[in-house]
DNA sequence: CTGTTAGCGCTTTCAG
DNA sequence: CTGAAAGCGCTAACAG
């Protein structure tokens, strides 16, 4: 059970009685080493097994192989757009590390300061809030919020999805609908808010302020908020979360107060994560694409990246999903 | 659009007016440090945004509180994996670092050497096959293979989950039931195997041999060896794959061959992965408490290297979740 | 073709 | 309390 010593570059060079310089250059496939060397070194590095250090190298400066996927945190939203930036990036030589930053503020700049400037050759960021163009490598953001000085970008048509749902909860005879909102700097969170405001507004029923709340995409504050929406005197019997796993919390809460979903609330969510699927009821949601997303994030990176020119910004179309959540006002 | 220059410690010493081991005490907490020059020093590091960078920290031996999960694929198995890890992570102060590695043969040490001396202060790491206990940092293995030298592992119960699969599928009538193996470096692939034949032997049906395949887990392998099965002369009526995406990739080659699941072919899987909620029809699986298994692991880790003792090993139960994958003989 | 050398950004003795 | 200096493992000039 003896702790295994790292072995280094120095390790080889001295068992393969060269430099660090050659068996460096050796690993790197530079040439400049004699056909005789190289096979010797080569043997030498396979029998001890050596493998390099990624801080080190990169530390000099020098391209890593490595793309970044940085997330605040590992939730099923960004696991799918990870799968999907996963499938894009297969065979394309590099290799991927996803980092969660935590959910503090700013995590986006202190991921991409971390790792950036060394780590990784680019990155695909998850919506980041802080980020500006002009970072040190190559970035493409997915569901941002836009600054005057937009990255290349990935997102979903939040406005019309909101839309959509908002709409199918109107054609059921629900007229008192809350919408449970996300973070208000994300663009898609103030397009999905728009989206629901528009549709009430085309079928002329007014907006109650007090059925709109804010979750920041919080399961517990979503939780509590619901919580204060079920006990209004005239209580909504629906609800439009802007994203899936708050709506699967409001239906959480529902049950817990003896309410039945969707006989007395319908509740609909957006993203359509696979979780919406195993909730019960099944949650009607508006469905975006997040792995073709992903994959088509790191497909523009890779893009960027070898230099090919790139429409900057893409976007999905997103799609109602209906199942069981939702059903006619009574 | 100015390509912004990385922020080091020595901008951050330059514009204080110190030295860099000022700023790095400063950074790091160390004491030592007047209480004016620390305030200072820690506005200046504000208003810069000054950021640690973690390949140099790294790099100088010291803990990073960053943790790895180390995968040799970001799909479905291994996300819901992470999700599970991550959630257990939160809260620890450590950030976690995904990395896959790639498909190839060893990625598991690779992976460890490229980034356990120095990156992460301890790992995750999934499905390995080649890694000793006595690496670097300390350990905890997903589902690997057995060794003499085993490390901390959680895994599920396979032997379990496979008889119960089998029974299902006899129980419905079927005897000529194939089985589309996994990787067998791994043990849960082998016990999968195991408890389907025990489960056939006790039911008094023997095996016929051109029914067992193996798939590595490959969806693409997995496809073929299904197109041969099905093309037997006398064909099964049922397949037990022994996970969830080459089951999925199994009921779509039946599809395309024109045959009805589950009413011409039965298809039963292992893992329970989103996916299998989405497919058409539902695939009846094996249910592993993926996101548990993850969180366990995590768990585990955190208290290794916190010292604390832990049983080295825990097997989760496993589940027959009946979906809509499978049917009587007829 | 090969080796020597100078750092990459950071932390940590060890003097001042 | 503060700073100068040594090095972590590696790569890239530059000499030999």
């Amino acid at each position: 059970m003896e702790q295994t010593a790292r072995v280094k570059l120095a390790d080889v060079a001295a068992r393969a009685g060269v430099s660090v310089a050659t068996v460096s250059k050796v690993v790197n496939g530079r040439d400049g080493v004699a056909k005789e060397t190289f096979e010797h070194v080569a043997q030498v590095i396979e029998d001890l097994g050596y493998m390099g250090n990624l801080s080190a190298s990169s530390l000099r400066g020098v391209r890593t192989n490595v793309l970044g996927v940085l997330v605040a945190e590992f939730e099923p939203y960004s696991a799918e757009l990870l799968k999907g930036a996963a499938a894009a990036a297969r065979g394309s030589g590099y290799e991927l590390l996803a980092h969660s930053g935590g959910s503090t503020d700013g995590w986006e700049r202190r991921s991409i300061a971390r790792l950036g400037g060394a780590l990784i050759d680019g990155a695909v960021i998850v919506t980041p809030t802080v980020l500006e163009a002009g970072s040190v490598v190559p970035v493409v953001a997915i569901d941002p919020h836009y600054g005057p000085n937009r990255l290349p970008t990935i997102d979903a048509d939040s406005f019309g999805g909101a839309v959509a749902a908002t709409e199918h909860l109107l054609g059921l005879g629900h007229r008192r609908i809350a919408f449970l909102g996300g973070r208000s700097e994300l663009d898609s969170a103030r397009l999905r808010e728009a989206g629901y405001r528009a549709a009430m507004g085309s079928a002329g029923v007014p907006v109650d302020k007090a059925l709109v709340r804010d979750s920041r995409y919080d399961p517990d504050i979503a939780a509590s908020e619901v919580r204060e929406l079920l006990a209004l005197a005239e209580r909504p019997t629906a609800i439009f979360a802007a994203n899936d796993v708050t709506a699967i919390r409001a239906m959480e809460v529902a049950s817990e107060l003896g309410l039945d979903v969707p006989g007395d609330l319908s509740v609909i969510g957006f993203d359509d994560i696979p979780e919406a699927t195993q909730s019960r009821p099944s949650l009607t949601t508006v469905r975006q694409p997040l792995q073709e997303m992903g994959a088509a994030a790191m497909s523009m990176l890779l893009d960027l990246i070898a230099g090919r020119e790139r429409e900057p910004h893409i976007r999905m179309n997103t799609d109602l999903i209906l199942r069981d959540s939702c059903a006619p006002v009574r």
